[in-house]
DNA sequence: GTGAAAGCGCTAACAA
DNA sequence: TTGTTAGCGCTTTCAC
């Protein structure tokens, strides 16, 4: 069943279809019910290549994450999926994993989809540092559609940033640690991503701000496992600290794990807050107070900036920066 | 920068274009090489909907689940990706929610999007009981392309079910609570869906056979969040049960904050199991005994007979039972 | 081994 | 208000 198929069976030409099909104004009432008759009888739907070569667009857009299980790019694909579709654009996703090749190649892959957007979920798209050109690909993709990059940060025409500030999250977590009279405050990260990089900096400069030092062995790195980082926690025994930043819940909830293999009190000796305020949060024990960085606020705003650019605005911001807040449960005593 | 550039450029015809591009045999080591010149400077690709025009496919699976965020089900999304793309086809993704008429519209349009095939993920897209039409749609879709359903079960020509046996699962677990004495089970669950039904009959099935009688006021359904399940059960004061068999490990959370209020100690004076094995279950205190399902498994199943049908394979099983295991942990004492 | 040309189903400019 | 027609970029016979 093509257009040509219900023009004649409705008796009228595959243009006037073509006009119903599309709701264009420009169709008696009578033509409109009798082609929509036919339309509804025979189960038509407009083939949308057809559709997609001629207009060169399918309203569709790219969404790029580099691992789809993991709860905070799941939950921003969520909400973005749930945006877009409110706006008639569906979604096309890819996830990357973590390596620079094969964000390359995904960006690639879905660029040659012919979206009419992309978006990438997660700090991994983003640069590395100060005119490092690891994000290259991010502003070769620019230049066919527009970016926006969620919880990441890339300079360039036709890119959209939208991130939590993780840079003041991290100094509010550590200055409220100092003031409650921590002096030894493990940051503890996963990954050297765009966000890490912010905390870090927000924890050195609440640290240097109070005059206490900047120490190196108090950075410390693991996997994103709860049980890893109870093991490597218990491992390095020599490892003093009376208070942890986290990057994010998952290691936070290894923090605890480890207190309480160790039988640490928490919050009493130990002082623990995770990042993103999951619903690890709230599933631990005793339930972890952590910095919530408004997945929800940060996806809908930046649905909000690309309809816009799609149609055509042309003051939208590129550089969105929301603030973060610190949610308090069981785990610090500030 | 279209096919006929590029014909133009190397003083080739599209027909040799097209044959360089698709890899055909028929072209000479020289021209392909030309060609190939002339495609890598342009920065060339082919129009995809173009392509898709003629072939009528675009080597596109449609994955629709009720919500993404959900971890279960972004884990299913997660292999099914991963899987796909290995098979060289991309993944369209929609979002349903829980709602018959917004499943039926999702569905109609990703079909709308010409896919090669469509995967349903998660038991809310499965029959509800015996004879009824509940998944009507999904029949309806089985016409048009290959359907493939992740935990759920729909009969009917060119579906394709792929699920844990949940209802041994449950059973398992039932009667493994009933050999410790346990008397008053409380099957706890958040929804109606094709696999709470088998955990139910599951359940109920070891009750019997035990000689135990099933009791309705043991049955609970709640939202499944950890904060609602804690409060409905410290609400009921009336409910006594010394188990619980929880359908999902969020649902089982809530149990384990529930007896953390009211000083209940678990094991010994509660049995708590979850479902799904998530992340969850060892992110609680204590870590939860929990019932696997094998999403991994079940989804590159379903990958596998994903391509064999697509690749015209006739004798593809469509009734793909897999067996769950109980992993035990430190909530229940069997 | 290569090219010419006929679709694929739709949109939109133009004519009527 | 409606119809005619020229693309859109590619694949694929069918000749050569």
């Amino acid at each position: 069943m093509n257009i040509y198929d219900i023009a004649e069976i409705a008796g009228v030409s595959i243009a006037t279809v073509s006009r119903v099909v599309n709701g264009s104004p420009n169709v008696s009432e009578k033509t409109r019910q009798k082609v929509m008759a036919v339309i509804e009888k025979s189960n038509y739907t407009p083939n949308i290549f057809a559709r997609g070569l001629g207009l060169d667009s399918m309203k569709t857009i790219g969404i790029l994450c580099p691992d789809i299980s993991d709860a905070y790019m799941s939950e921003a694909v969520s909400i973005l999926e749930k945006g877009l579709h409110n706006h008639g654009y569906d979604c096309i996703l890819g996830c990357s994993g973590d390596e620079r090749e094969m964000k390359v190649y995904h960006t690639e892959l879905l660029l040659s989809k012919r979206i009419d957007a992309l978006i990438m979920v997660g700090s991994a798209y983003a640069e590395k540092g100060e005119g490092c050109l690891e994000a290259e690909y991010v502003r070769q993709a620019a230049e066919k559609v527009p970016v926006f990059l969620i919880n990441g940060y890339v300079e360039g025409e036709n890119i959209y940033c939208f991130y939590g500030d993780d840079r003041q999250g991290a100094y509010d977590v550590t200055a409220a640690l100092i003031r409650r009279g921590k002096r030894r405050i493990l940051f503890l990260s996963d990954s050297h991503t765009f966000s890490a990089r912010q905390k870090m900096e927000g924890y050195e400069a609440a640290l240097s701000e109070a005059g206490y030092p900047i120490l190196g062995d108090l950075k410390f790195y693991a996997r994103k496992q709860v049980q890893y980082v109870k093991e490597m926690l218990l491992m390095h025994k020599t490892l003093e600290f009376d208070s942890v930043f986290a990057c994010n819940d998952t290691l936070a909830v290894g923090v605890l794990k480890y207190a309480k293999a160790k039988g640490i009190k928490i919050p009493e000796d130990l002082s623990v807050t995770g990042y993103n305020n999951s619903k690890m949060a709230v599933c631990c024990e005793p339930e972890l107070t952590s910095v919530d960085n408004k997945v929800e606020i940060l996806c809908n705003k930046a649905v909000d900036g690309l309809i816009r650019v799609l149609e055509g605005e042309k003051d939208v911001r590129q550089d969105n920066k929301i603030v973060c807040e610190i949610v308090k449960r069981c785990t610090t005593d500030f």
